[in-house]
DNA sequence: AACTCAGGAAACTTTATCGGTTTCCTCGGT
DNA sequence: ACCGAGGAAACCGATAAAGTTTCCTGAGTT
């Protein structure tokens, strides 16, 4: 790796923290250079431009949570259950990409970025997460009344508003525990089963 | 209803309206007066400053919120499910309030108010909403090792996620149709159900 | 008619912000 | 010594917006 692309590699992590935790107007490149500790000058070296920084940025992410949804898509060995159990997680952990102030910020400031990640957003993560949900109901595992993009929209919506630090210690849960009780709650509702006993147990 | 009274009305409805949608800072005074064919000079007269304005919209919206989810809770004539129901119905028509631009706005430009929404949230939403979950699951209706807690953000975020005219055109489903489908995998999950005929029909 | 007051439109004041550019300086390599 | 990279920070230009004030009009009262 030359010395160029591993500041390049730095850059885009440290940008990606930034816009994706605070968004696109509220990070300034003043900030990112900071904590670089590195120049303006420097950082306009390797970027042409605070947009051009994002959407590298944008697609850098977005490519790794495609690939990461793929694998684990295509992994023969896990049933659907398990496929679901690893979609979430990849959801959990990238929540930050797929929600948050970023696309708030990006509809408003830079108009051609949101549709950036949107566009990802549409190809990578809810189709991959609806491929499983509709082999899933051919193959009569999931109920097949509700429709799939519904599904998606609930998997991907729970993951991102409850697997997440502030929530937990809100919650005082493990991720362990409260990633159980969402895909028990996903996969089972919340109505109680007189009949079944595997959920007996008090909380 | 005095002149000035009405007046205040008429501000707070269309601060409301404007905060709630676009955030605290994306929203400037000269468009709120505006709207409503003021002048700053006279809508100053009613408000010292923006953040009293925005003060007073927030206490105005979850004092409404608050009221209806109360009325909910209390109504004797209503089973579990329809108190859900209805509690799902207030949060996805006041899901602005709880969620979207104007929080992640507050938390960085007027701390103290956003701190004035998250208590509002959780006295209001959250406590009214677990106590319905909790009470169900003291009847028996609800499962009993889920965290009343964790269900109450599942509630929320999937009325607000879901419930929204631009996620339903997205959908292709209405509102009746999305808001029955939520509901369903809110109660009785994604599983498919081999012996339950009342989910044969394909969708 | 003259006066007063309310209130709209818009100019004004003040302050702050930030993307992008440039200057000054130091350090390392040749 | 010279050159180039790069940090710190000043600079430039443009923009924005809260809050204040001016100019003007219309309605009501005397």
């Amino acid at each position: 790796m030359t010395a160029e692309a591993e500041a390049r590699g730095r850059i885009l992590a440290v940008a990606r923290r930034l816009f994706f935790a605070h968004g696109f107007g509220r990070v300034t490149m003043d900030e990112i250079a900071s904590e670089l500790a590195m120049s303006k000058k420097t950082l306009y070296r390797h970027f042409a431009s605070k947009e051009d920084l994002c959407e590298a940025v944008i697609d850098a992410a977005f490519t790794a949570i495609d690939a990461e949804l793929a694998a684990a898509l295509d992994d023969v060995r896990l049933g659907f259950e398990d496929k679901l159990d690893r979609f979430m997680r990849i959801v959990a952990a990238g929540y930050e990409e797929a929600r948050g102030p970023l696309l708030t910020d990006l509809h408003r400031d830079a108009p051609s970025l949101w549709a950036r990640v949107d566009a990802w957003r549409s190809k990578v993560v809810h189709t991959r997460t609806r491929a499983l949900f509709a082999a899933g109901k051919r193959a009569g595992v999931f109920r097949p009344d509700v429709p799939e993009d519904l599904v998606v929209r609930l998997v991907i919506g729970n993951a991102q508003n409850i697997l997440r630090p502030d929530v937990l210690a809100a919650l005082g849960l493990s991720f362990p525990e409260a990633f159980a009780h969402c895909k028990a709650v996903l996969l089972d509702g919340v109505r109680a089963r007189p009949c079944n006993g595997g959920r007996g147990a008090a909380h």
